[in-house]
RNA sequence: GCGGGUGUGGCGGAAUUGGCAGACGCGCCGGACUCAAAAUCCGGUUCCGCAAGGAGUGUCGGUUCGAUCCCGACCACCCGCACCA
């Protein structure tokens, strides 16, 4: 007998899609478009089941699609720029290029067998000149409408290796590589000004309705918008030049709570400071070793340093406060100086605790004042923690100044802004917690910054006729720092204002600015522009976005930033300033770690292919499981793609990675799982040949029944596509191999549910549901047949059974009518003969009929 | 530290989003076929209990005729924190 041979079978029908062009993109304006879009890859050389189940939903959308009638456009490409590539070079020699382009060329073979429904021909990497050359154009236009800045800011400087550390190049303060101790340097470098657009990208998150709720909440709490006091304090004791020092706060309803005021030690007056008083140069100097990242700042421990300057209280001339500088103050947000005020904030709490300030609540719980009516009683308790309540909780002030006592916090914040602006004390300002996007980046594999440092002339915009400006081959990774910097001809440039030689700026870009806009370029990514104002208009935006939950903020904010760039320098249509319609964050894929200890105790990792049954196969020793955690090659836990193919053949891979979890969790890969979706596509297919071969004779009642099951089917399975549920889809399909295996309906009716299950297997199992479809002699290719539609006439029965709780427990059923009133249902629950057993004789307190669901008698 | 999320049988998970908790799959148990095994097919399987019955969706509390679903507190794990991609 025959066997499901996926070996043979797969290559057939991939081969049968490319003759047929099945996936080519064509615009085609006589029909809708549908444009999904996975999150590019990045080449690390191999892919992994993430990308598997990443790529395999992108998939099963864009097959559903196609055969739903839209022109569809499913390109893939690789986001190819970034560290690992100089990393690899640095450690084993050989070029970032090379590198680069054999990890794609590896990985595009890897990923071809899985049968993707991909436009290859649309493929690029953000390394291609004919890429990142365009992305340099519009950096220009960007220059010239303002968008782009130059100003200075810190990076990680390790001063051994005499480079720029990223975030996660920093362990514990020291650089990865060499172990020294990292400091922080000022450079200046290129910024976007995202913030100008703080705004609007927080109001238009409430138009992505096809956005999850969760990445809307992150985006906007990153984007952090804040209406608060911005007011002066005045000085006592402060170098000339600062008789004034600038505070925002967000609760200037705390005013009276106030017990010192702190600044950032990148505040100016903290650097007017270090330049005097060794005290604080040492103070500061301690709080830049630190790293940049505001993770870093906020783990680090609370310190302060009173600097012996006083302010005067803006309501009270008599009343001063210390002026301290504290690590915990960024100079990036607000004015980069506070006023603390412990009562009512854990961190200034904290603060005075250890510094011994004053701790004076300004308000308390509502009610907890009451007793002698006037102000808190003195010599109180001290507080064991700052009280913190929701702003929009009702809290009674003791220490008011503004609005009722009794308020929610929001509305004294208002009030206090209000009064202070009355009486002269600053003014209300909205604020937000989004900075600048900082783009330049000090290292070799990246895109050129496309400008040059003349003396004459300054910063002068390359001329576009010389674009692309590529980096240079001739580069070594044998000596620290960026080899851009040290080039000697690459750097020489001629200033295009002057003529005058000029140095070649050295940064290059990010590569967030890369995967800001390829989406875009995915719809001419050959042009000699950009963008086409034609193919934008036909296919963007991005019908369906899928990617991992970890590009929530960074990448999804720049792209929506980018696009609004995009558009003003008149690369994109309004209609496509949110690139991405609707968004979808899958989980991870992950498996058990095996793990021994080697003699010293230390952990010894196993990959899962040397363990079977909990032994090591060659030893015969046991391991520890470790449950289910994110692959990871150092633990291990990693499942090659590509050895499972060769085990199974992809459709096992694709079929495997869409059952069980809800692709918005994490999926757990196990090897009895993919024993089982194998065995699962080959009984498939086997009901298959034997339904071909069947000649069984019409059975009216079976027929009907199976093509009820096939219409149910019809009508969830697509349900669950649509709703992004394929592991219901999944469920649906089993049951419906089940209903269809033992169904007693004639060939012709089951030839048919066969044919219905090729169709509704092929957005995930492409290759077995042509095998099938071609089995049943269908027209063509399954791959380009149309979406079978549920009759909803099918879909409602005449009958349905109604659970009977009492007292909420489920005790009873009864099978009535679809439509039968609830009046009549009522009769039948209280004559009910287990309804009345278990009533025994006790009064009905209440009957609740909810038709077509449910029946509760309360006694 | 701050922001966001997740938690259901031995395991992955389902539940029309306030209406029968455990669909479907794995595993396990039993059976058929086989000299035997594999493969395949059929049946059973939340826990406690002989049963009647009781308990049960991370923990504790609340709202409701009714809570996996809504509210509050807590615990555990995961993601992000601006130079990883």
């Amino acid at each position: 007998m025959p066997r499901y041979d996926p070996a043979v079978t797969e290559p057939k029908w991939q081969r049968a899609w490319e003759e047929a062009g099945v996936f080519t993109a064509r615009r085609d304006p006589a029909r809708p478009k549908y444009y999904v879009l996975e999150m590019f890859p990045y080449p690390s050389g191999r892919i992994h089941m993430g990308h598997v189940r990443n790529y395999t939903m992108g998939d099963v959308i864009a097959r559903y699609k196609a055969s739903c009638g839209f022109s569809v456009l499913h390109p893939m490409g690789w986001d190819a720029f970034g560290m690992p590539a100089e990393n690899a070079a640095i450690e084993r020699g050989g070029h970032p290029k090379d590198w680069t382009y054999g990890n794609i060329a590896d990985m595009r073979a890897q990923m071809k067998p899985l049968g993707l429904s991909i436009d290859w021909s649309r493929e690029f990497a953000t390394c291609d000149p004919e890429y990142y050359g365009q992305q340099q154009a519009m950096f220009l236009d960007m220059l010239d409408k303002g968008l782009v800045y130059r100003k200075s800011a810190q990076v990680n400087w390790d001063p051994a290796d005499m480079t720029v550390l990223a975030n996660e190049q920093v362990i514990d303060g020291r650089g990865w590589r060499s172990g020294a101790l990292v400091e922080r340097r000022e450079l200046t470098q290129w910024f976007f000004r995202i913030s100008d657009y703080a705004g609007e990208l927080l109001e238009a998150l409430d138009r992505l309705e096809h956005w999850p709720e969760k990445v809307r909440l992150m985006q906007a709490n990153w984007i952090g918008k804040s209406r608060g006091l911005q007011f002066a304090f005045s000085t006592l004791g402060a170098p000339e030049g600062f008789d004034r020092l600038e505070v925002y706060t967000t609760r200037p309803d705390t005013l009276l709570g106030a017990s010192f005021a702190a600044i950032s030690p990148d505040h100016p007056l903290a650097r007017h400071l270090e330049r005097h008083d060794p005290e604080v140069a040492a103070f500061v100097a301690d709080c830049r070793r630190v790293g940049t990242s505001e993770e870093a700042l906020e783990k680090a421990e609370k310190r302060g340093l009173d600097t012996g300057i006083r302010v005067r209280h803006p309501f009270d001339t008599a009343w001063e406060l210390p002026v301290y500088i504290a690590n915990f103050v960024l100079m990036d947000y607000g004015t980069g100086a506070i006023f603390g005020c412990p009562a009512h904030d854990q961190r200034d709490f904290e603060f005075a605790t250890k510094y011994g300030l004053p701790i004076e609540p300004v308000f308390l719980p509502e009610g907890a004042a009451h007793g002698d009516g006037d102000r808190d009683e003195d010599g109180a308790a001290p507080l064991a923690e700052a009280f913190v309540p929701p702003k929009s909780e009702r809290v009674e002030y003791v220490r008011g100044f503004a609005g009722e006592r009794v308020q929610t916090g929001e509305a004294a914040v208002n009030a206090a802004i209000a009064f202070c602006e009355a009486n002269g004390v600053g003014r209300g300002v909205t604020n937000y917690r989004l900075r600048d996007w900082g783009l330049s980046r000090q290292r070799y594999w990246g895109c050129p910054i496309p400008v040059v440092h003349c003396a004459a002339c300054g910063v002068v915009p390359e001329k576009r006729e010389n674009l692309p400006i590529r980096l240079p081959d001739d580069v070594s990774f044998d000596r620290p720092g960026n080899p851009l910097d040290r080039h000697p001809t690459w750097t020489r440039a001629t200033c295009p204002a002057c003529g005058a030689e000029a140095r070649r700026e050295t940064d290059t870009m990010d590569t967030f600015v890369d995967s800001s806009w390829y989406y875009a370029r995915f719809t001419a990514p050959h042009a000699k522009t950009p963008t086409v104002p034609e193919e934008v208009d036909y296919w963007m935006n991005v019908d369906q976005y899928i990617g991992g939950i970890e590009h929530a903020i960074l990448h999804l904010l720049y792209s929506r930033f980018f696009a609004r760039a995009m558009h003003v320098t008149g690369h994109l249509p309004a209609k496509a300033i949110e690139p991405f319609d609707a968004l979808f964050t899958q989980g991870m894929v992950t498996h058990e770690i095996y793990m021994t200890r080697d003699a010293a105790g230390r952990p010894v990792y196993h990959l899962p292919e040397e363990v079977e049954g909990g032994i090591i196969k060659a030893t015969g020793e046991a391991v520890e499981i470790i449950p289910s955690a994110k692959m990871s090659k150092s633990k291990k836990n990693v499942v090659d793609p590509v050895n499972i193919i060769k085990a199974f053949g992809a459709d096992t891979a694709r079929w495997f990675v869409m059952s069980d979890s809800p692709p918005e969790r994490d999926v757990e890969w196990t090897a009895s799982g993919a024993d089982a979706a194998f065995r699962f596509l080959g009984r498939v297919w086997r009901l298959a040949d034997e339904i071909a071969a069947s000649a069984a004779p019409d059975n009216a009642a079976e027929d009907a029944a199976l093509i009820r099951a096939t219409h149910r089917t019809i009508a969830d399975v697509t349900a669950g596509i649509e709703g992004f549920a394929f592991n219901t889809s999944v469920a649906k399909l089993y049951a419906f191999a089940n209903t269809l295996s033992k169904s007693q309906a004639g060939a012709a009716a089951r030839r048919e549910a066969m044919g219905v299950m090729a169709q509704l297997l092929s957005p995930m199992v492409p290759h077995l549901a042509e095998e099938i479809w071609s089995m049943l002699g269908g027209e063509g290719l399954v791959a380009q047949a149309r979406w079978p539609e549920a009759d909803p006439a099918m879909l409602v029965d005449e009958r349905v059974t109604l659970p009977i709780q009492i007292n909420g427990k489920r005790r009873a059923e009864i099978t009535v009518p679809r439509d039968m009133d609830a009046a009549e249902v009522e009769k039948l629950v209280l004559a009910d003969e287990d309804v009345v057993r278990f009533l025994a004789g006790k009064p009905v307190k209440k009957l609740i009929v909810v038709p077509g669901r449910i029946v509760n008698v309360v006694i």
